[in-house]
RNA sequence: GCCCUCGUAGUUCAAUGGAUAGAACCGGAGACUUCUAAUCUCUUAAUGGGGGUUCGAUUCCUCCCGAGGGCGCCA
């Protein structure tokens, strides 16, 4: 709707960029312009002849009957839909259901959603979260915008730490306990290699060498790294069924090895990488940026390398227009070095790279969680941590609520910012938080199956006068403006703000509007009403990755 | 030292350069013989400070103060 408003502006005053906007109090009307004020300083008249001018385009460019008034306020342009236009959209809802809202915008575009990323043989913890469930709000986001969107979980599933863990597995490692708890085993033997390692050269060389063999291809280590990653992604699985988490690919770090070479080859013949102190630089020419090592001097790569190699891996494979990295902003430095890199190198000239980066989880005192402090809390007893806090209230529902509450509290806010990681808050199943939204899913579910088929929909507007409906109707129809700003600007927390607003305006309906024990022609229209704020609540969460529940 | 983020009610968070800065939690007062009270209705309270750009600044620029992060031949 935005988006068609801003066209018919458009097409009126033939100007290519038109500013329209959802204005906060519903007394400026549906949807708003600043245009007057950029015509009134162009043409030097005041911002009310321009407005009038506007107006006058409009209503010729405009359907008759679109607009039901349009208004001039200072240098504003405020436009009301007319009863006819709000009424077929509702309908519209009612008719497409959960595609209401889906768009082609992203026809026969691809895009890389590169998110997730947990280290083999390390627990899952709360870090892991918000890439995990930012990243897979996007990819959902996008696809309801038509893009083919290719979900790449890159694992780091390749490292030094390895060579400790292979040495450890070999000195003191037992099949069994691997098999039994696999990466909660892994870590206590790399805690204990670490230990012993502080005061035992000898260890530290063994590891190196392990590392050096695993390199090589040495069939044991192959053989045993294979396990370790088979087992850990094992358990990561259990994680993202339970988050409703997937990929469409799942490549690790060890996917790119065989790649580097080439990569580092073909960057020194580009002349983009030079031999400096027997390791292989890349000079970015930038002050604020370091350069890049791609080649340690004994020979082997780095993550950096990888990284440049994934992005020539992912332009041949999947030509996508654009490549979003769903990482914390710690490593910002790091991504502007790569993308800078391989603009350097001309390796993604058709494909946008784009660091979508994400805030810290802090800790209650407001620092950096750390595992030293040990303040990181494991994915899984989070979870477990929720669905027992929902369980308190409701024990079918515990798992779907617990979880819900947890995505909503990150995707809630703006992802680029800092979050202090407060179980009340993560846990509060009041007020702003995935519960409320789903138990008035679950209420609107509830009249609608205690209507039955005796009540039809059908939707009459002019019956339809009280605030409380009035509110309601005019949120139902921001959903798709809501959707596309949410995916282009990959932020989740413009969608959940909205569904969060929309389910306040339906309860408030739902108080103060009974359905079934009203004269019939203002139950159909009010049925239709709940009806279609049923659909747009359980898409709208669907599209944040939270499944609805019928009742609660 | 250099670079990057960020300073909004008591707390945790919102606000594509727009109109009267929104919520939630906490505190206080009310509402269930009527479609689910995990609900609803009232109520107190904020843009760190100084300049600037603009018709208009929480948003952009600049300085100051304060917080966090990053600057590895780690990932």
């Amino acid at each position: 709707m935005l988006e068609k408003i801003a066209n018919l502006l458009s097409e009126a005053v033939k100007e290519d960029e038109v500013k329209v906007f959802i204005p906060e109090n519903p007394d400026f009307g549906h949807y708003s312009t600043n245009l007057a004020f950029e015509f009134a300083k162009m043409r030097e008249i005041s911002p009310d002849e321009a407005g009038k001018e506007i107006r006058n385009k409009l209503t010729h460019a405009a359907p008759k009957g679109f607009f039901s008034r349009v208004d001039i306020a200072g240098g504003f342009l405020n436009f009301t839909l007319s009863d006819e236009t709000l009424e077929k959209e509702i309908n519209l809802i009612l008719r497409q259901k959960q595609n209401y809202g889906r768009t082609r915008k992203g026809h026969k575009k691809t895009v890389v959603v590169d998110y997730s990323a947990p280290n083999i043989a390390k627990p899952m913890n709360v870090g892991h979260l918000r890439s995990t469930i930012i990243g897979q709000a996007i990819v959902n986001l996008l696809r309801f915008e038509g893009y083919r969107v290719i979900g790449d979980n890159h694992l780091g599933d390749w490292g030094t730490q390895f060579g400790g863990l292979l040495a450890a597995f070999k000195k003191w490692g037992s099949r069994e306990e691997l098999k039994r708890d696999p990466i909660d085993y892994l870590v206590k033997l790399y805690i204990r290699f670490n230990k012993e390692a502080e005061t035992n050269e000898e260890l530290m060389n063994e590891a190196r060498m392990e590392t050096a063999k695993l390199q090589k291809g040495d069939r044991e280590n192959r053989r045993l790294w294979k396990e370790f990653v088979r087992a850990s992604l094992k358990e990561f699985n259990k994680t993202y069924r339970r988050l409703g988490v997937r990929f469409s690919v799942v490549l690790g770090e060890s996917f790119y090895q065989k790649m580097l070479p080439a990569v580092v080859k073909d960057a020194l013949e580009k002349g983009v990488a030079k031999k400096d102190d027997g390791a292989i630089k890349i000079a970015l020419g930038d002050e604020k940026m370091p350069d890049i090592v791609i080649e340690k001097t004994d020979g082997s790569h780095l993550y950096a390398t990888t990284d440049l190699a994934a992005i020539v891996y992912r332009v041949r494979k999947w030509h996508p227009e654009k490549i979003l990295y769903v990482v914390a902003n710690e490593q910002a430095l790091h991504f502007s070095q790569i993308f800078k890199a391989a603009e350097i190198l001309k390796i993604a000239p058709q494909t946008e790279l784009e660091h979508v980066k994400f805030g810290m989880l802090l800790g209650e005192s407001g620092q950096k969680m750390s595992t030293r402090r040990g303040e990181f809390i494991k994915l899984e007893e989070l979870l477990d941590r929720a669905k027992e806090e929902a369980g308190k209230i409701d024990q079918k529902s515990a798992e779907q609520v617990g979880i819900g509450a947890v995505k909503y509290f990150d995707l809630s806010h703006d992802r680029r910012s800092d979050i202090v990681f407060d179980w009340n808050k993560v846990l509060n199943l009041k007020g702003n938080s995935a519960p409320y939204i789903l138990y008035t899913y679950a209420r609107l579910r509830s009249v609608l199956r205690k209507a039955g088929p005796k009540i039809k929909k059908r939707l009459d507007l002019s019956l339809l006068r009280t605030e409380a409906e009035k509110k309601t109707v005019r949120q139902l129809v921001y959903f798709p403006d809501m959707v596309a700003a949410a995916a282009e600007n990959y932020m989740p927390n413009y969608l959940a703000d909205y569904l969060y607003k929309l389910a306040n305006d339906l309860n408030a309906f739902y108080e103060t509007s009974p359905v079934i024990s009203v004269e019939k022609n203002l139950a159909e229209s009010r049925l239709a009403l709940v009806a279609a704020g049923s659909v747009v609540l359980k898409q709208g969460l669907k599209l944040l990755g939270i499944e609805t529940l019928e009742q609660m």
